[in-house]
DNA sequence: CACATTTTTGAATGATCACTCAAAAATTTG
DNA sequence: CAAATTTTTGAGTGATCATTCAAAAATGTG
C-alpha cells in the first residue's frame, strides 16, 4: 500500500481516550494495540513509539479543547457572561460516571523531571488555555488584574478538575466557584 | 531474628519519596528495593506487595500533612488568621526545585476506576483535610458559609498544587488566591 | 500489467515487571 | 547454650513490557 488505510483521527480518538483514562505508564502499546485496532508496526511506522503515539494524542485532545473553548467564548458579549457557562458544564461533566478529570491536568501530575520534554509539551498548551482567558479579560480589565484574573480562573478549573475526581458533588463545586469568582456574571446563568 | 531489623518510618520515609515522585505505576519495586535498601522478599513479608507498600506510604505522607495542618491552624486565633500562612507556605514550597506537588493529588489523579479501592483510599484523607478547614471555619459561619469556604480552599489548594507544578510564579499564584479568598485575613500576613 | 514503493502484518526480541521461596542468619525462649 | 521461631537474603519465576523486522499485501507509476 501506497496510501495510509487507517484513519488517523479514529486513531487518535481511541489512543487519546486509553491514555486519558489509564495514564500514560500504565497504558501499555498491547493495550493501545487492542484499542486502536493497529499492529505494533503500523503504530511505529506512523508514530514513532508510545512517547509520540501520546504527544500526538494530546495535541488532539488540546485542540479539541481550545477549540470548543473558543466556541463558547464567542457565544457571549464578555468573558465574564461565558465563564459562568464553562465552568458549570465543567461540573456537570465532572458528575458523569466514568469522568476522568483532564488529560493535560492528569498528564502534568503524572509526568516527572525525567520526562522533562513531554512535562513542557503539556504545560504548553495548558499555558494557551490561560492566555486565552487572559486575552478574553484584557477587554474589561487592566493587565494586572486580566492577569490576576486568569490566574484564578486557572486554579478553579484546576480545583473543578481534581475536585470533581474524588468527589460527586455538584453543589459544593458551585459553591465553592461563586464564593471565588464573584465577579463573573453569574446573574446571566439562568 | 524474632525482631525487625530495619527501620519502617525510614523505609516508609524512602518509599514515599519513590512514589511521590514517580508516581504508582512508574515506581517499580527495583526502584523500591534501591530506594529503601530491603530485599524484595523483606517488603513483601513486611507490606504484602506493591500495593501494601503504596497505601502505608500514603498513610505515612497523610499523617504528616495533618499534623503539620494542626499545628499551624493551632498557632492562629483564627482559621482566617491561619490559611494565608498555610497558603503563602504551600506557594513557597512549590516554587522549590524537586517539587512534586502533593503526594495525594498526585495518586488520586493517577488512579483510575480499575483501581478503584485504593482512589477511594486516597480520597478519604482529602476528605480528611477538607473536614479540618470546615471544622475550623465553623466557629465564625454557619454551616452552609463554612461548607462553601472549605470547598473554595480546597480548589484553591489543588489550584496551588497543579498551577505549581508546571509554572514557576509565586507573584501569579498569590495574585491568584488573594483574588479568589477575599475573605481570609491577608492584613496579618506581614 | 509489471515493477517499484510503501504499508500492514504479527510472531519474536531482550528487558523489565511484580513477586516467590528455599536456604542462611539472627533473635527469643526454655 | 540448644531448640524453636522469625527475618533476611538474593537468585530465580513466569508474565508483561516496548519495540523490531522480514515477509506479505496493497497501492502508485510508467
Amino acid at each position: 500500500m501506497a496510501r495510509v488505510q487507517f484513519d488517523k483521527s479514529k486513531v487518535l480518538e481511541s489512543a487519546t481516550h486509553a491514555f486519558w483514562r489509564l495514564g500514560y505508564t500504565a497504558t501499555s502499546m498491547q493495550t493501545l494495540v487492542a484499542q486502536t485496532g493497529l499492529k505494533p508496526g503500523s503504530i511505529y511506522l506512523a508514530f514513532g513509539n508510545k512517547e509520540g503515539l501520546f504527544k500526538e494524542s494530546l495535541d488532539y485532545y488540546a485542540e479539541q479543547s481550545l477549540a470548543n473553548l473558543e466556541g463558547m467564548l464567542a457565544q457571549y458579549e464578555s468573558i465574564e457572561e461565558a465563564l459562568p457557562h464553562i465552568l458549570l458544564a465543567l461540573i456537570e461533566e465532572s458528575s458523569q460516571s466514568e469522568y476522568c478529570s483532564c488529560f493535560l491536568v492528569k498528564s502534568q501530575l503524572e509526568l516527572s523531571d525525567e520526562q522533562a520534554e513531554l512535562k513542557q509539551h503539556v504545560s504548553q498548551r495548558l499555558r494557551k488555555v490561560e492566555s486565552l482567558y487572559f486575552e478574553g479579560l484584557l477587554k474589561n480589565n487592566s493587565e494586572a488584574e486580566a492577569s490576576a484574573k486568569a490566574a484564578s480562573v486557572m486554579m478553579h478549573i484546576f480545583g473543578i478538575r481534581v475536585y470533581g475526581y474524588h468527589t460527586n458533588s455538584k453543589e459544593q463545586l458551585m459553591n465553592g466557584i461563586r464564593l471565588g469568582l464573584p465577579w463573573l456574571a453569574w446573574e446571566t446563568l439562568h
